[in-house]
DNA sequence: CGTCGATCTTTCCACTGTCAAGATATTCTT
DNA sequence: AAGAATATCTTGACAGTGGAAAGATCGACG
């Protein structure tokens, strides 16, 4: 019986699901401020409060949005790393750039996951995929490093170093104060801006 | 005649900067998802609609709060640069600390100013007081390298590296995913923190 | 077969921003 | 000084929002 006909049986079956791949849609589409439950629900063919059984209320939904995003955040960078030249420096700028491309081919969202209201609740599948992002980049840090940076405060400064470098670029050019290459082999030229602004030396060697 | 009397006169006399003063206030209790312009209104004792003629809609006003968050961060690197000691480095250091008291003090305002929709209007009032927020971290750097940095595209890369270490920090700082020292001297841990984090060398050095 | 719990709908409520129309004060013109 | 034009503010309506409560339907399990 059931199966894939998408008639109007009461029970969907697979709303969760549903709800959080229109959820996405509308993310892109709308951005986090112009997100509405209702249109969402209606997106699939549902009712308005349809959602709230899977999710709570949106709070719900949108962490759960949330931690899809982070998962989309380390497939970006895993993908930039294993096309990367395989150098431990090469992987880690390799990273950052994987960043850089998350916040670029998913603004809203990426807006989303470091816009929380508040931080994800301990233990939850949230937090959990927020920390699995998290370590993605502290193990680069760490391959340049030849041990676990989270263990020394030097190492700790530098994994928050890259994070922080990476981030700043990646929000600011979402704020549109900075721009960004266009046209023809833009991608390159980001890829070059991107590996010269996380090296450029600001210690004071030439006070 | 008229005078300071908050009486029930018809006429405000200083609608469009009593909103504003309100619409901070709203700001920094409710954050930027929370605003509401109705309660702006009713804060200042005035019909809902009220705003709508000195701002057009809410989009206007909050336009107007960003150009004087804008102002106010101009006002914090600069608080910070005067207490510096005088070197080129030490005050480009201290701009930055500058713009993370910023966004430590004032969160809410942070995340409106740099999480517009759009970016601001060309000629617009509030695109100068953005401007004059980055020449404000511009002339530091300049006076480092002693020219206009603007002019050279290392200079650029340079300034942008610094708003960007700057901002990103200040960002994850908000976001919840990197902590601070909090307690007894808490203030000077953060100043150390930040300066270390700028200066961390990323420079394929040790690959 | 019947019952129970999970899933989804309907209805209602308070709240939001915007629009249109009216009321009131101020300023400008003569 | 009087009347008219304008700026400022209010009232009332509307479509949209998220959430709460209560009812309908379905699936699973006794």
């Amino acid at each position: 019986m059931t199966g894939h006909t998408k008639s109007k049986r009461y029970h969907h079956g697979d709303l969760r699901r549903a709800i959080l791949d229109a959820g996405e849609e509308e993310l892109s589409e709308r951005g986090v401020a112009g997100f509405s439950l209702r249109r969402v629900a209606a997106r699939v063919g549902v009712s308005h409060t349809a959602p709230a059984h899977h999710f709570g209320d949106a709070a719900g939904l949108i962490d759960a949005l949330a931690e899809r995003g982070f998962r989309s955040l380390v497939d970006c960078m895993e993908a930039r790393q294993e096309r990367a030249i395989q150098t431990a420096y090469e992987r880690l700028i390799a990273t950052g750039q994987g960043y850089l491309d998350f916040a670029l081919s998913e603004p809203a969202m990426f807006r989303l996951i470091f816009g929380l209201d508040q931080t994800p609740a301990e233990g939850s599948s949230l937090q959990a995929a927020a920390l699995s992002a998290f370590m993605t980049l502290a193990r680069a840090v760490g391959d340049l490093r030849g041990a676990d940076p989270m263990l020394d405060p030097e190492g700790r400064i530098e994994v928050l170093a890259c994070w922080t470098r990476a981030h700043g670029i990646a929000d600011l050019i979402l704020s549109g104060y900075i721009e960004l290459p266009e046209g023809e082999n833009a991608e390159a030229e980001r890829d070059a801006f991107f590996r010269n602004m996380l090296a450029v030396n600001l210690s004071p060697r030439d006070m």
